[in-house]
Parts: C-alpha cells; sequence; structure tokens
DNA sequence: AAGGCTACCAACCGCGCAGTC
DNA sequence: CGACTGCGCGGTTGGTAGCCT
C-alpha cells in the first residue's frame, strides 16, 4: 500500500504563482496564522496543494526573508556550516534566519559548489591547511567543541526564556525584543521585513508591468478576471501596504507588532529571540575567529 | 536575428518523522 | 501498536533569462 497522496491529485494546478494566488495564502495566513496547511486549500479556495503552499510561505511569503545576492559574510558562514553539518540545509539555514533553506540549497548548489571546486584544485587550496570544505584536524575539532558550547549556552538561555515567557499570552516572536538588536546595527530592519512588505513588492512589480502590459506575465495578469472578493483584496492589501514602509524601526515595530503575532503559528518562531540572539553570537564569533579563511 | 548553451532559481516530488486516534 | 495525517526536509526538475556563436 503506497503513501496516499497529499491532496487531490486532480484539478491541483502547478507551476509558477500569481500574485492572486499569494495574496490568497497571506490573507490565509493572516486570518489563521501559519499552519494547518491543509486547511488552505479548502478556505482559500487556492487550487494549491497544501504542501505547495506552505513551501510557497515559507520560501517566499515569509516574513523576514531577505531576497538578494549573498554577502561575502553569509557565504562564508553556509561553506563553514557545510563542512560541519553537510547538507543539513533546514540547520545551515537556522544561523541565517533571512535566508531560506531552498535559498541556502540553490546558492550552494549553482555557486559554491563550482567556487569551492575551483579552490580545490588550485594549490594554495590544498595546501595551506584553510580549506573549509575540508575543515580537519584540530580546526575542526577546536571549531566544534565551540560550536557545542554555543549551542549548550543557547539552549540553556533557551529554556530560561521559555521558562520566563510562558505568561506571554500572544504566541509567537515579539518585534519589541528584536528591537534592540536592531538598535544596536546588530540586524538590519531588512531582515524583518514582513511578508505584507515581499507582497508590496510584488504587487508593485505586477501592478507596473501590468500597467505597461508589456510582458508576458502582464498579459497573463490582465487576461485574469480577478473576482469581486479579490479586487477588494487587492484594494485592502495595497492599501495596508502603503502603509507599511518599515523605513524607521519604530514604525515598523508598531506596524508589526499586532500582525506578527498572527504570523506566528510557527513552532520555532516561540524562541525566536533567543535564536536571533544567538545566530548574532555564532555570526559575530564566526567571523572574529575565521576572517582569515577563504580570503 | 536565431538557435544553442548555460546558469539560476522557484517549485515539485518522495521520503521520513512526529503526533494523534 | 499500527494506521493515518500533517509537516518538514533534501534532492531534483523545469522554465526562463542571459550569453555566446
Amino acid at each position: 500500500m503506497g503513501r496516499p497522496p497529499c491532496c487531490d491529485k486532480i484539478g491541483v494546478k502547478k507551476g509558477p504563482w500569481t500574485p492572486e494566488e499569494d495574496i490568497m495564502l497571506v490573507s490565509f495566513v493572516q486570518e489563521h496564522g501559519p499552519g494547518n496547511w491543509r486547511a488552505v486549500p479548502t478556505h482559500t479556495g487556492l487550487r494549491r496543494c497544501s504542501k505547495s503552499c506552505r513551501l510557497r510561505w515559507t520560501n517566499y511569503l515569509r516574513p523576514g526573508i531577505k531576497s538578494g545576492s549573498f554577502t561575502d559574510q553569509e557565504e562564508k558562514m553556509i561553506i563553514q556550516l557545510q563542512a560541519l553539518l553537510g547538507n543539513k540545509w533546514a540547520a545551515i539555514a537556522s544561523y541565517l534566519p533571512e535566508r531560506t533553506d531552498n535559498d541556502i540549497k540553490n546558492y550552494w548548489n549553482t555557486h559554491l559548489k563550482k567556487k569551492l571546486k575551483k579552490l580545490e584544485d588550485s594549490d594554495i587550496f590544498s595546501n595551506d591547511g584553510h580549506c573549509l570544505s575540508s575543515l580537519n584536524s584540530t580546526s575542526r575539532g577546536q571549531w566544534e567543541r565551540t560550536l557545542q558550547a554555543d549551542i549548550n549556552t543557547a539552549k540553556q538561555a533557551l529554556q530560561n526564556a521559555l521558562s520566563l515567557d510562558k505568561s506571554n499570552p500572544i504566541p509567537g516572536y515579539r518585534i519589541t525584543d528584536v528591537k534592540p538588536y536592531i538598535k544596536q546595527g546588530k540586524i538590519s530592519t531588512s531582515t524583518y521585513a514582513s511578508s505584507a512588505e515581499n507582497i508590496a513588492k510584488l504587487l508593485k512589480q505586477w501592478t507596473r508591468s501590468d500597467s505597461t502590459n508589456n510582458s508576458e506575465q502582464s498579459k497573463a495578469s490582465s487576461s485574469t478576471q480577478l473576482s469581486c472578493n479579490n479586487n477588494n483584496a487587492m484594494t485592502e492589501y495595497s492599501s495596508s501596504f502603503e502603509s507599511f514602509e518599515p523605513s524607521n524601526s519604530d514604525q515598523f515595530s508598531q506596524a508589526a507588532t499586532p500582525e506578527a503575532g498572527k504570523f506566528d503559528g510557527e513552532s520555532k518562531r516561540e524562541v525566536d529571540d533567543e535564536e536571533v540572539h544567538f545566530s548574532v553570537m555564532l555570526e559575530s564569533w564566526l567571523f572574529d575567529e575565521n576572517d582569515d579563511l577563504l580570503v
């Protein structure tokens, strides 16, 4: 007996997501929070598999996703973590909260693998013992020990935080907890951009392309007749996004705080402030210790 | 200009795990 | 305890944009 399909394959739409679909999904998540993906297609009328919805949310619409090219620091981190953890993209992604595992995986497969291969082929790489992909013997051992120590520290902090935090009526991460880091300049505000911001960008692109009517996408969009409800949703979202410019952290937190809780059905989010702290710790430690690597 | 090639990335697929009944 | 369900993860695929000839 085989595993039953995750959803009814008949009538399930595949391929790229349209802005309307994104809006419907975000609308659902805003109302019900992420999770219960099975219910998404039935509640929203989306003709998408629940898995597809989850994937779209976690990889594209979720708050705090940073798009664009990877920085040198991120690249170094990925290389080091990959050397240590292997292809555990989700684990690696947990150290880069603004990147998705899919993003990291893609970046690894398309850029870093080749880069490391090149370096491996070169003499410098094989001789000077600074190769991260072959982090070995003493340096790797040290690295692991230090990481383990930090993990233990983080776990302890996590336990403390959870025991203190049980009275918190709103589950999930609290922007106010992150603000100190933002203020200290440790985390850019863009790191905690909301999904609304992502959708806003998307809408801007969409409406622009729709008005110019040049691209294929615009053709497809203009040919798609939005329902009355969707038009209302569009208007509502467009207007709410207009006021959702995280130009400064206070405004951002003000705008985001009431909704952030709603976004936060993901289990890991309960400990995000500690995770952020740990991530920041690890990041600074990584670069302090290994700045001379791979240069 | 057109066809072929390559790189990139969003999305899909299948499997495993954990929770529930 | 086993079947079922939902979710997460890692590997893979397919579409497409950009480059080259």
